[in-house]
DNA sequence: TTGTACGCGTTATCAT
DNA sequence: ATGATAACGCGTACAA
């Protein structure tokens, strides 16, 4: 593999001095369309490619990257929210470099640390479960800096969050006002900030609603879809509850597993939506979060920082929306349900 | 926002020299205790924070970064490999820059050429389907390059494939196998790689069954999801088949909603798995890829390449494992279909 | 319009 | 063990 041809090289090709290249490289146009011609045939001829790490330390020059630090690569909620990212910063001309933290602290506080290191020019980071360092003794300078999806652990940034509270108070609502009165909350630890903030809504609803909260409805230990099965199985066979609010994805799918096991179902909706809750029988209702708004947003605040911007930082808190496709009404009678459906289907 | 310190700047505060601060910072042992501690002492009352990006261009040193160039990165298909790959580099030490081309070949090349300006240490790439520059156009040097989930365009790279023929051909020889004659092949345009591959397999599997290729069973416009519905749809009023190969996730999920629309469902087998495989009535078959390793796989040989591995380049074609649930067995006759199923279910 | 000379932050050589 | 000095590839005063 041969060493990278610089600028030096082209202009020695060229004949010309490094400086002329420079400015040819970068397109400006005070130069000599004689020389320009040679230098661009000297280019080609020993396939010359701009450094861009070395243009990036002269001062005033940046690396044109953004870094970005989720909690799980493959998880469809993060990646949306990657490619929404990644989709503005490109239009901008900005790289992103993406690392996930598996939401623990250190590994988060390495991947930060690293980023910096190499010079990204601003951080998009949904902070950790398990937070280990503090921001405030993150040394300066810090680049322009958006926390995502959780609550900010930080002053001097911005923030981009979903209205989880009020998502889940929605869909409690939908489900209350369509006779359910011992709705159980699945989910997983309250210790999660967005399980706290669902289940303030779920109760919130519930209040509303005139329906006092049963702590013994609110099931905090859903951490796998298998364990959500496994629990709303449970409620089954108590019939311990009369609906269910499935607090995240996993805990939906479960319960419809639960449900598909029992050969029954209670009214439920879920919190987030995914690729097949069209396929339930009925269709699954879901709060579903614009998570490429959410994407896109933060990417927005980073650029217009970067371009300047400098307004007080700021928490922008978007709204959910509230998709009802049948699976929040009970089931129907035995006899009527059997007319209402085909002999079969998936 | 202040500027960053420099060696320089804590060389200066610990009263030492440039050299001795480096040595300090790249972990080198042979040197005086205190003068250590100064630097220590330094570095956080500055703030000190190496700048890769300006160590990265001497001779010898690199970024510690892998590119990545994939179809779409909110595609769960492609943010698994992502997964994977980076999961493997971060081990290494390394960053991945993730950029998604939308399998636009113009766009495709734009992002390798920024990522080699940016001096990455090596390339994984989904090709794209509209391929737009030849890579034998590509000046050299191209550092290591493993082409990812497509034919190999170019023979001074490394490759990693799913067999897709084979899995097609097990899916169907597994309809064929519980009595299923006129298969239908349902998916997206020959034009598509994979596409040509899994027709190719689901072609052979019929001329190993005794079964002539009906051109009319081969449906290739099902692009989305709704298209592929009504496709099926339209199968299913006809009566033209007796079984679904769906050859992609869409086409699959579009079957299913098909089926459940028109109340009756075919014996089906899709390629790809979903996240709520399980949750269908019966529960859907279909061929899984290890996209994981696949990833796993891509990162491993980069890694491999740039660790001085110089062996021949290899194209590696991964199986794919068939998953048998019940899907590709046809429909129980109706009596018998009502007592082995539940009252009701999602 | 073109070129010279220097600096960016880091690492490497080599002498001490 | 430590430091002065020269690179690395590129951009920019400033001079020509």
């Amino acid at each position: 593999m041969p060493r990278h041809p610089t600028m030096k090289d082209v202009a020695h090709e060229a004949r010309v001095s490094l400086k002329t290249v420079s400015r040819h490289v970068n397109g400006e146009t005070n130069i000599d369309p004689i020389l320009a011609d040679r230098i661009s045939a000297a280019i080609v001829k020993l396939g010359y490619r701009r450094n861009l790490s070395a243009a990036s330390i002269r001062p005033g020059r940046t690396s044109k990257t953004i870094g970005l630090v989720i909690s799980d690569l493959a998880n469809p909620y993060y990646s949306t929210l990657a490619r929404a990212i990644e989709s503005v910063a490109d239009a901008a001309g900005y790289l992103v470099t993406i690392a996930s933290s598996e939401e623990e602290g250190l590994r988060h506080d390495r991947l930060v640390d690293r980023l910096m290191e190499q010079r990204v020019d601003g951080l998009i980071v949904v902070p950790p479960r398990n937070a280990a360092r503090d921001w405030s003794d993150v040394a300066a300078p810090i680049p322009p800096l958006v926390f995502l999806d959780r609550p900010v652990p930080y002053a001097e940034a911005d923030a981009v969050l979903a209205d989880n509270a009020a998502g889940a108070r929605e869909a409690t609502l939908a489900l209350a006002s369509v006779g359910s009165r011992r709705i159980a909350f699945v989910g997983d630890s309250l210790d999660i900030y967005t399980m706290r903030e669902r289940h303030a809504g779920y109760a919130a609803a519930l209040a509303e609603a005139g329906i006092g909260v049963d702590d013994s409805l609110t099931i905090t230990t859903a951490r796998t879809r298998e364990q959500a099965e496994r629990e709303v199985g449970a409620v089954l066979r108590d019939d311990s509850a009369d609906a269910v609010f499935a607090a995240n994805n996993r805990s939906t799918i479960g319960a419809l597993l639960a449900f598909q096991t029992a050969g029954r179902r209670l009214p439920l909706v879920g919190f987030d939506d995914f690729e097949t809750s069209l396929l339930g029988n009925p269709p699954v209702s879901v709060v579903s979060q614009d998570i490429e708004l959410m994407g896109r947003t933060a990417a927005d605040i980073v650029l217009g920082r970067l371009n300047g911007d400098t307004s007080a930082f700021a928490v922008r808190m978007l709204p959910t929306q509230l998709i009802l496709r049948g699976s929040e009404k009970p089931e129907p009678e035995e006899a009527e349900e059997r007319l209402s459906r085909g002999p079969s289907r998936q």
